[in-house]
DNA sequence: CTTGTATATCAACAAATCTTGATATATAAT
DNA sequence: ATTATATATCAAGATTTGTTGATATACAAG
C-alpha cells in the first residue's frame, strides 16, 4: 500500500490522534497511556501498534516497560503530527492528562493503581525507583 | 468530531487519493471520473460525497452534469492534497488517465460510450458540442 | 523456581466503511 | 409527453477496522 495511504489510515482514528497528543511532551509507557485513557490495555497495544506500523511512533524497551515516543525522522509525518497537536485543544485532553497525573503521582507515592503499581514494579518509568 | 479528523479519514482511501490526482489538472465530471476508474458510477458518487463533505472537494452543476474540482480554500488541505498529488507517482494512474483519455475522445467522435455518449448528451463538458 | 507485572497477541464479537444492483430525480432531446 | 442521460441515494451484503476478555511471553522480585 502506498506510504501516504497508509499514513492517513493510521491518523483516522479518534484513540491514535489523542495518543499523539498526549506523547506531545515526551515518551510515556503503555501503562502511562492505559492509565489517562482509562480504558483496556488491548486496546492501547493495538492503536499504539498502528501508530508504529506507520511510522508515526518508535518505541524503546527498558525491562518490562515499553516506552512510545513520536517518531520525527520523517518530515512529512513529523509535520502532519505537530499540525495534530497544534490543533487539537488542551482542553479536549485534560481528563486523559488529570488521569495521566494522578497516575505518575500514586505510582511515585507506592500506591497500587490498576495495572501499575510501585510495589512490584522496580524502577518505574514514571517515579524511577 | 474534529475537523482533523474528518480530513484523514477522507484521504485514507485509495479510491479517494486517486481521485483527488485526477482532478491534478482542473474539474472534471462524474462521468469522466467513472470512466477512468472503469467502474460503477454509485461507487464514484459515494467517494466523491466523501471528499465533498470533508471539505476537499467542491462541485458545481451544468446542466445534468455535475462537475467536481480540487476545494483550496483551506491551507492544510491545499497542502495536504498537493502532497498526495506529488507523492502519488504519474505511473499509477497512467491506466486513469488512458481510459479518460479514451473517453473524452470517443465523447467528441460521438461514439456512444457506457454512460455518457454524445448523442444524447447536448453540450457535453469534454467535447463542449 | 515461583509469583507478579507489563505488554503483546489472539479469537470472537461489534461497529464502521465500502460495494453494488436497483431506483429516484433532474435535465435535456425528440 | 415521452424517452434518454447524469447523478444521487438506498438497501443489502461484503469487507475492514476496532473492542474486549482470555492467554502467552518476557522480565524482575522474592
Amino acid at each position: 500500500m502506498n506510504e501516504m495511504l497508509k499514513t492517513f489510515k493510521a491518523l483516522s482514528d479518534e484513540n491514535r490522534l489523542r495518543i499523539l497528543k498526549l506523547l506531545e511532551h515526551g515518551e510515556l509507557c503503555v501503562c502511562e497511556i492505559v492509565a489517562a485513557f482509562g480504558t483496556g490495555q488491548p486496546k492501547i497495544s493495538f492503536h499504539l501498534a498502528a501508530l508504529k506500523n506507520a511510522g508515526l511512533v518508535k518505541d524503546r524497551k527498558e525491562g518490562k516497560w515499553m516506552h512510545y515516543r513520536i517518531d520525527g525522522s520523517d518530515l512529512f509525518k513529523r509535520f502532519l503530527i505537530l499540525s495534530i497537536i497544534e490543533n487539537i485543544p488542551d482542553e479536549t485532553l485534560k481528563e486523559d492528562r488529570r488521569r495521566l497525573e494522578e497516575f505518575q503521582t500514586s505510582a511515585i507515592e507506592g500506591i497500587a493503581v490498576q495495572r501499575c503499581s510501585r510495589k512490584a514494579a522496580g524502577r518505574h518509568p514514571t517515579c524511577g525507583v
